[in-house]
DNA sequence: TAGATTGTTAATCGATTAACAATC
DNA sequence: TAGATTGTTAATCGATTAACAATC
């Protein structure tokens, strides 16, 4: 029982990975070497043995890494041989931008319930996934025994709901709302602060054309 | 011209402290020191005057920081003073969540035009944008002075889209595709990649109820 | 076996935190 | 002036890169 907990940065890189090997599956290759995989995602071989080997030797020396038991072994790490139901809070468009997207279900993330508060939504039906009231969440999360909710809605009754779903047993929060949740120690949250990605590409597009113009 | 550049940890927190202090300027909070401020965002006050003096001297001792004044000077290092003329391309859900989010425009990002591929779209108006077909697209972005483009399209399109923008003159892209994009070094790149986003909360989801369970 | 490439240790680099003199 | 708090230097911590022995 070895608390051995895995950086930020280095789970921030499995995704990518993931990605990687899928594609290079998709290409028929067999087996990778770190120092071609570097070459191809713009790291370093170095960074690639040294992330993978937090969880394992997955590679052979004089061989490399066999691709499809890689991506598989890294799809077992990021929790993407499990079934996660899902629901949505927010069925505006960005809501349903979430719910369209089929890769999601792909990967294991069961899209169980949409949920809005805008009447003319409540009913709809998108990818047959039902627009519920927000007032059916509670029992909802618990029948189908939902441990993940994307939250698609305003910053100002996000907290409040937030609430609501870490009482009705939610553990995970993938929140789109541009505001931090506090929550108990046992919930997970991950954010998606459009807004704010978006602001760094605006720095990032005047430093450099600032320095362009001989600017600092 | 000492060519001081800022490193990535640092620019990424700048739309958090942002946000931090346009909340404080709307509660009528006229300053705040770096231990307060810590405080509510949960980072260290050392870190925040660390961060800050990247850019220069914006507080004064046995004072603090004017929140109005700090709010203003952290926009202008992120080019919030001024205006961003950009088009969305792909007019899809996320296309439109972006176009709806009435938030950036306050901030100077002017959604200028819509394009999509998809002929039952083109021609239809969202919130006065009308979306357009992507032969449109070149001559629309020289036209229009569009330096930023927003590319919410799938991935088997995007490689090729990027392209035709960047010789069309677009500088930063804001990507959502699930790509990675090649471009030249003067044109910035901005991924959002909601699946890997996805794939890291269950991660963390997963690894949170392992160690519950004693697991590793 | 010889060559290739990993797993892993050691060295470097960068980022965060602590401490405190400067100063409002 | 005394107290508060910054700006900034120094110390610590962590992450990345380099190097190489182990081994397939």
């Amino acid at each position: 029982m070895e608390n051995r907990t895995i950086s930020k940065a280095v789970i921030s890189r499995l995704p990518r990975y993931y990605r990687y090997l899928g594609e290079l599956l998709e290409l028929g290759v067999e087996r990778i070497s770190s120092n071609e995989l570097s070459i191809r995602m713009k790291v370093t071989a170095s960074q690639i043995r040294q992330d993978l080997n937090n969880f394992g030797g997955f590679g052979q020396q004089g061989y490399g890494y066999n691709v499809k038991y890689l991506y598989t072994e890294i799809g077992k790490i990021l929790g993407l041989d499990r079934q996660h139901p899902l629901i949505i809070i927010g069925a505006g468009n960005l809501g349903q931008a979430i719910a369209n997207y089929a890769n999601f279900e792909k990967r294991g993330f069961i899209i169980k319930g949409m949920f809005d508060i805008n009447p003319r939504l409540i009913g709809l039906v998108i990818r047959g996934i039902e627009i519920r009231g927000v007032d059916d969440l509670e029992q909802f999360i618990q029948e189908n025994h939902v441990q993940m909710a994307a939250l698609t809605i305003p910053k100002t009754k996000a907290p409040e709901i937030a609430e609501r779903l870490v009482n009705a047993g939610i553990k995970a929060i993938w929140n789109f709302a541009h505001v931090d949740l506090n929550v108990p120690e046992d919930v997970v949250v991950e954010n998606v602060h459009l807004s704010e990605s978006l602001m760094k590409l605006s720095y990032r597009l005047c430093s450099m054309q600032d320095e362009e113009n001989g600017k600092e």
